[in-house]
RNA sequence: GGGCGUUUAGCUCAGUUGGUUAGAGCAUCUGCCUUACAAGCAGAGGGUCUGCGGUUCGAGUCCGUAAACGCCCACCA
C-alpha cells in the first residue's frame, strides 16, 4: 500500500541505495545498441551552485530517456580537477601562493583539497538522481588520464600540428603563467588617453600620440600612421624622437592606423596589444621587452626599472608632463582583456611555449561542425564564429605546478627537446629520466620542461579518456564516435572546439553525432549567478531537503533548450503540486486495482478509448521532443496530459470505479484495464524528470522489472481519432455543466434534475456510447438529448437546491 | 562594432509545419470538505502577443526594420 502522505526525504534515500546496491545503471557492453554520453567534468573548484544543477539534469534527462528506448546507456562522469582552478582553490584556502608552498608540497595539498571536494561533488549529484555508473568515473588528474593527454600530445607531436616556439603569449602576471585566447574576458575599466607630443629628427615637426599606456614608452619600436591620412602621411619616412626615453624610432605606414582614433598616429610597443604584435611580425621589428613576469618593469630600463606597471604609468605620466610633453589628458572609459580566472589585466611575454595549431586547419574544423548536429540549430552559428575568428594557436603550456606535465626533456647543451616514448607514460619529467642516455649532440645532461597542461588541453581529451585510449582492453569500437556531447552555450569556443581540434588530429573525424546546448539557470534577479555577484543565495542541498531531488528536477527540466532560466521558486511550488498530484492519483488508481488482473481485452468504453487515444497523442509529441533534446518541452507535453488525465479522466471514471452493480464488470474492467496501462506509462514517461517518486509507486503497484528504470517505453498504437474528437466535446460541455453549478454557489455533487442538450448526429452517438459515465459525472438524473445541425448547445440545466431558509 | 538569442496576462513561462475565441502555473476575486488529493476541486477577471512596416484570404508564428535585455566575440593606439 502507498503511504497517505509521500514522504521525499525518506524515499529518495531509500532508492539510491538501492540503485546502487542493484547496480541499477552499471555500464556493461552487451548486444544492445550504445548510447553514449561526453558530459561536462565540472571543475572541482569548491562549490556547485544551481546553474550545476540546471544543465546536468538535462543531460541526465536524456540518459534517461535513452535508457528507456532500450538503448546501452554509457554514461560516465567526471571531474575536472586539475589546472588553474584548482590551484587557486588550495591558494585561497592555504592563504598561500603556491610557489610560497612548492612545487611538490603544493601538488600534494591539490591532490587532496580535490579528493575532498570531488566527495562532496559526487553526493550531491548521486542525491539529484544522475543515473550515471559512478565505476567508470573519471578525473583530468589521475595516472590514466595524464597518461592518455600525454600521449595525446605525442601523438601530435608526430603529426606535426604541436610545436615549441619563442613567441608571445598572453600573460597573466597575478597567476605567473601564459593564458590562451579563450580564458580572456572583457572588463570595462576607467583610465586616462594620455596625449603626448613627438618631434621628428629630421624637421623636429611636432605630432601628438595618444595613449592609454604611456608606461610602454621605453619599449616602443616604431610609429604608424595611416598612408591616406593627410594630416600625417607626410611624416612616414621621418624618424621619430621619443620624449624622456631620447630614443629615435622609425615613422612608418599601415592601413590598420585609424585615422579618427585618438590623433592618428599609433605608437607600436612590444607588446602592448594584438596589433603591435602583428605589426611586429610584418615589419620584422626590433623586440624591446620591458616587463618581467610578476608585471614591473625590468631593471634595465633607467628610472622605472623595478616599478610596477601602474606606478611607472603614474611616474612616467609626471614625468612627461613636468617636461612639457603632455597636449592633454583625456578620461576614458574603456574595455581591458583581463584572464578570467583572476580579473587581473593580460600582458604579452615572450617565452617559450607550447602550442597547437588551431589556424590552418580552420576549414575542416568547420566541416565537422558541419558534420555534427546542433541542438539547438542555431548554437552551431557560434561555433562557427569562433572558429572563423580564432588568431591564434593554442597556446598549452602553464607556468604552474598541478596539471598534466609535458613528457619533455630538453638537452642542456643545443636544447634539443626529448619526447617520452608512449610505452613509457604517464612520466613526470621532473622525476623521471629520458629513455636516452645521450642527445645528438653527445651531451648526457637534460633539463626536465617544468611547465604543465592547460586544463583544456586535458579536458578536450574526455572522449579518449572515455575509450580508454591507448588501452589494449578499449571502448574504441563503440565511442569513434560518441553519440552525445552536451554543455553550456559558454563553452562551445573551449571545450567544444578543443575537442573537435582533437578528434579531427588523432582520428580524422567527428568526435560525437550530436550536441546538445544548454541554456545558463539564471538567478532570481535574471543575471548569470556569479560568485563575484554573490547572487547565488540558493544552496542545491537546501532546496533539495526543501522541495525534493525530484521538484528540484522539475524546475531543471522545465523551459526550451538552449534558454537561459531564472531560479524561481514558483516553478518548485507548481513541481510540488504535481509530484504530489502524481502520489494521489496513484493511491486512487491502487485502491481500485486490488481486484484487477491483466488480461486480454478489446472492448473498451468509449471514455476509456477517448482517454487513451489522447496518451496516444501526447506520447507521439513526447517521444518526439526527447527525440530532439527538448526536454523541457517534453515535460510539458506530460504535465499538461496528466492534469487532463486527473482532473476530467479520473473524475469520469471513478464513479464506474466504485459502482460495480451499477455499472456492470466488463466496464468497470475496462476502467480498470485503462488506468493501469495509463499509470504505468505515466510512471515510465515521469520517471524521465522524477527518478524516485516512480520509483516508489511502480514497485509498489507493478514491480515487473527490477526498477522502472530498467523497463522500456512501448508507444501505443490504437486508431481513435473519432473517440478523441467527441470525447473532447464532451469534456467541454462537463465543463460547462461544471461552471453552471459553481456559478450557483453549489458543490459538484448537486444533482442535475434536466439536463436538456440538443447535439449533432456524431456527438449524440459519442453520448449514447457513454451514457452512463456522462450521467454519472454530472450526477444528471434526467437527460433529454435531441438533434441539431450544431455541434453542441446547452438549452437547459435545472440543479436540484434544497431552499436555505 | 559583429554573432546568436530573448521580448506573449501583475509575475514565471508554453504556443510544432501560418488557420476559429492566444494557453498554463503563481498572484487576485468567487464558490465548493466532492468515498485519491484543501499542498485539493470548480469557476471568474486579467493580453493592441515590444514598436513600426511588409508578404498573405488569414500573422504571436514568415520577411524587413527599430528598441530593450541577455550571452559570446572584437575593439586596449
Amino acid at each position: 500500500m502507498l503511504d497517505k502522505k509521500y514522504n521525499a526525504q525518506e524515499k529518495e534515500e531509500k532508492w539510491l541505495n538501492y540503485w546502487k546496491e542493484n547496480k541499477i545503471y552499471e555500464f556493461k557492453p552487451d548486444q544492445r545498441k550504445v548510447f553514449s554520453i561526453d558530459t561536462p567534468p565540472p571543475t572541482v573548484n569548491g562549490k556547485i551552485h544551481i546553474g550545476h544543477i540546471f544543465s546536468y539534469s538535462q543531460t541526465e534527462m536524456i540518459a534517461r530517456y535513452k535508457r528507456l528506448r532500450g538503448f546501452n546507456i554509457f554514461y560516465p562522469f567526471g571531474f575536472d580537477d586539475n589546472g588553474l582552478p584548482s590551484e587557486r582553490l588550495v591558494e585561497k584556502e592555504q592563504g598561500k601562493k603556491a610557489h610560497e608552498i612548492g612545487r611538490e608540497e603544493f601538488s600534494k595539498l591539490c591532490y587532496e583539497t580535490t579528493d575532498k571536494y570531488e566527495a562532496e561533488f559526487q553526493e550531491l549529484f548521486s542525491k539529484m538522481g544522475v543515473s550515471t555508473d559512478w565505476n567508470i568515473h573519471y578525473k583530468t588528474v589521475s595516472p590514466s588520464t595524464i597518461k592518455i593527454s600525454q600521449s595525446s600530445f605525442l601523438d601530435l607531436i608526430n603529426k606535426g600540428h604541436c610545436y615549441h616556439k619563442e613567441s608571445p603569449a598572453l600573460w597573466c602576471n597575478e597567476c605567473l603563467t601564459s593564458i590562451a585566447q579563450a580564458e580572456l574576458e572583457t572588463k570595462t575599466i576607467q583610465t586616462t588617453f594620455n596625449y603626448i607630443n613627438f618631434k621628428t629628427v629630421e624637421t623636429s615637426e611636432e605630432f601628438t600620440i595618444a595613449t592609454t599606456r604611456p608606461e610602454l614608452l621605453p619599449a616602443i619600436v616604431c610609429v604608424f600612421v595611416n598612408p591616406s591620412d593627410e594630416v600625417h602621411n607626410h611624416l612616414i619616412g621621418k624618424t621619430a624622437h621619443v620624449p624622456i626615453i631620447n630614443v629615435e624610432v622609425p615613422i612608418m605606414a599601415d592601413e590598420k592606423v585609424a585615422i579618427d582614433k585618438g590623433t592618428g598616429v599609433v605608437m607600436c610597443c612590444t607588446f602592448g596589444d594584438q596589433t603591435d604584435i602583428e605589426w611586429w611580425k610584418k615589419y620584422n621589428l626590433p623586440l624591446k621587452y620591458i616587463f618581467t613576469d610578476n608585471g614591473k618593469i625590468i631593471d634595465e630600463v633607467p628610472n622605472y626599472g623595478g616599478l610596477k606597471i601602474k606606478e611607472a604609468r603614474k611616474q612616467i605620466i609626471e614625468d612627461l608632463t613636468d617636461g612639457g610633453y603632455v597636449v592633454k589628458i583625456k578620461e576614458l572609459e574603456h574595455e581591458v582583456q583581463t584572464h578570467e580566472r583572476c580579473g587581473k589585466e593580460v600582458e604579452y611575454a615572450v617565452m617559450n611555449q607550447w602550442f597547437i595549431d588551431t589556424t590552418s586547419h580552420k576549414k575542416d574544423f568547420l566541416k565537422i561542425g558541419e558534420e555534427i548536429k546542433w541542438y539547438p540549430t542555431h548554437m552551431r552559428n557560434r561555433y562557427d564564429e569562433w572558429v572563423n575568428n580564432i588568431m591564434w594557436d593554442w597556446c598549452i603550456s602553464r607556468q604552474r605546478y598541478f596539471g598534466v606535465p609535458f613528457p619533455v626533456w630538453y638537452c642542456k647543451t643545443c636544447g634539443e627537446p626529448v619526447f617520452a616514448r608512449v610505452m613509457d607514460l604517464p612520466v613526470n619529467p621532473l622525476v623521471d629520466k629520458p629513455h636516452i642516455d645521450s642527445c645528438k649532440c653527445g651531451c648526457t645532461e637534460f633539463i626536465p620542461e617544468t611547465d604543465v597542461m592547460d586544463t583544456w588541453a586535458t579536458s578536450s581529451v574526455t572522449p579518449l579518456i572515455n575509450m580508454r585510449y591507448g588501452e589494449e582492453e578499449n571502448f574504441e569500437s563503440f565511442l569513434k564516435p560518441m553519440s552525445l556531447r552536451t554543455n553550456a552555450s559558454e563553452i562551445i569556443r573551449t571545450w567544444d572546439f578543443y575537442t573537435i581540434v582533437k578528434s579531427f588530429y588523432h582520428f580524422g573525424m567527428r568526435p560525437w553525432d550530436n550536441v546538445m546546448i544548454s541554456g545558463f539557470a539564471k538567478a532570481s534577479d535574471g543575471n548569470k549567478i556569479s560568485k563575484s555577484k554573490g547572487n547565488s543565495k540558493v544552496e542545491p542541498l537546501d532546496i533539495i531537503n526543501e522541495y525534493s531531488a525530484d521538484v528540484v528536477r522539475y524546475w531543471a527540466g522545465s523551459g526550451r533548450l538552449g534558454t537561459d532560466i531564472n531560479y524561481s521558486e514558483e516553478t518548485l511550488l507548481r513541481g510540488r503540486k504535481l509530484v504530489n498530484k502524481l502520489w494521489n492519483v496513484a493511491k486512487f488508481i491502487e485502491m481500485h486495482l486490488a481486484d484487477y488482473e491483466e488480461k486480454e481485452f478489446e472492448t473498451y468504453e468509449y471514455i476509456d478509448k477517448w482517454i487513451l487515444g489522447k496518451y496516444q497523442e501526447m506520447e507521439s509529441g513526447f517521444i518526439k521532443y526527447l527525440d530532439d533534446y527538448e526536454v523541457g518541452l517534453a515535460l510539458n507535453t506530460l504535465e499538461k496530459f496528466f492534469w487532463n488525465f486527473c482532473d476530467n479522466y479520473i473524475e469520469i471514471v471513478k464513479h464506474r470505479l466504485y459502482r460495480l452493480e451499477e455499472f456492470g464488470e466488463v466496464p468497470r474492467y475496462s476502467g480498470q484495464k485503462t488506468v493501469y496501462t495509463l499509470l504505468y506509462k505515466l510512471l515510465q514517461d515521469f520517471s524521465i524528470f522524477f527518478p524516485f517518486i516512480t520509483e516508489e509507486i511502480y514497485q509498489e503497484l507493478y514491480h515487473d522489472n527490477k526498477s522502472i528504470h530498467l523497463t522500456q517505453i512501448d508507444p501505443l498504437n490504437f486508431d481513435f481519432s473519432n473517440e478523441i474528437k467527441n470525447g473532447d466535446i464532451m469534456i467541454d460541455i462537463i465543463s460547462q455543466a461544471r461552471g453552471e453549478k459553481t456559478n450557483n454557489n453549489v458543490s459538484l455533487k448537486t444533482p442535475i434534475k434536466h439536463f436538456e442538450l440538443s447535439v449533432n448526429e456524431e456527438l449524440a452517438d459519442a453520448i449514447n456510447k457513454s451514457i452512463k459515465d456522462f450521467k454519472a459525472t454530472l450526477t444528471i438524473q434526467s437527460l433529454k438529448m435531441s438533434q441539431n445541425d450544431e455541434v453542441y448547445k446547452i438549452n437547459n440545466i435545472e440543479l436540484e437546491i434544497e431552499n436555505q431558509d
